[in-house]
DNA sequence: ATATATGCAAACGGTTTGCAGGGAG
DNA sequence: CTCCCTGCAAACCGTTTGCATATAT
């Protein structure tokens, strides 16, 4: 939990309980449905005001789509994922690759740039979606 | 010049003229202010709804950066660059990596992912900024 | 007791939309 | 002459903030 001079409120621990719950790729404005509806009225603006403090604390991290929506996910100190977002079902899949991250890392260095972070975001249509569809168009 | 059924107005060749101008990384309140500066009145909504064209024809591409901000560019067919861009003072460079490109291709064909784009960003602190800035902690 | 956290509602910033008037074809 | 485009202002959406109250320590 959060002991970086933090108190603890049962808000904040039912927030970081369903965050845990929900797993992965978590919007705040589901967040907020998924605790309210068990019970306690907590306001959306705790709900935001907890999710920055767990960023600041570096529990969890924040990507932003392109289409403006924010998914927090629970940091995973040392490794890093990336996301295919399927342009259709708004899914959004994970994976990793080293050799991705390792190129970044050059490219970053060959420029005396200091990486902080990254992001890559792999836009396009799912398995299922292109099931579901028989012909598609693109989209950005 | 989009002559995708749009008619051909005196705004749009403006915002089109300035936006050329501009030649990277452009924002619409720029945009906006720039085509205002010299001489005739473009309402934001106009620039916004031509960018809006100008994106569905192909013509340009639309980044956004994970404060928020949205920035335009030039649709350049066939090849593509990403960004590192720098959280201290906003600075925004590109590059190109055609070993990135390709692992990206096979991570979307092994799951059966149909890409129709990508972004890709690093964030960090820029050369420049390194001098300016003694220390530095991190952020996201 | 004291400082911090909360809920509410109002503010925000960037973007979009409805509408009546204006201009391209 | 018709339909598309424009400007304006209001609406939007996700997020943040101010304030008075409630709560953890």
């Amino acid at each position: 939990m959060a002991q970086n001079q933090l108190k603890q409120t049962k808000q904040r621990r039912m927030i970081v309980e369903e965050f845990v719950k929900m797993n992965a790729h978590v919007q705040a404005e589901q967040l907020y449905i998924r605790v309210n509806v068990r019970g306690a009225k907590v306001g959306l603006a705790t709900i935001y005001r907890t999710l920055n403090l767990l960023k600041e604390a570096g529990l969890i991290e924040q990507c932003v789509f392109s289409d403006g929506r924010s998914v927090f996910e629970l940091a995973t100190p040392g490794q890093h994922h990336d996301h295919l977002v399927c342009l259709d079902c708004g899914d959004i899949a994970e994976f990793e690759n080293e050799a991705i991250e390792q190129l970044q890392k050059e490219i970053a260095s060959e420029r005396q740039f200091i990486l902080y972070s990254h992001r890559l975001y792999l836009y396009g249509s799912c398995h299922k979606c292109q099931m579901k569809n028989p012909t598609k168009a693109s989209v950005a």
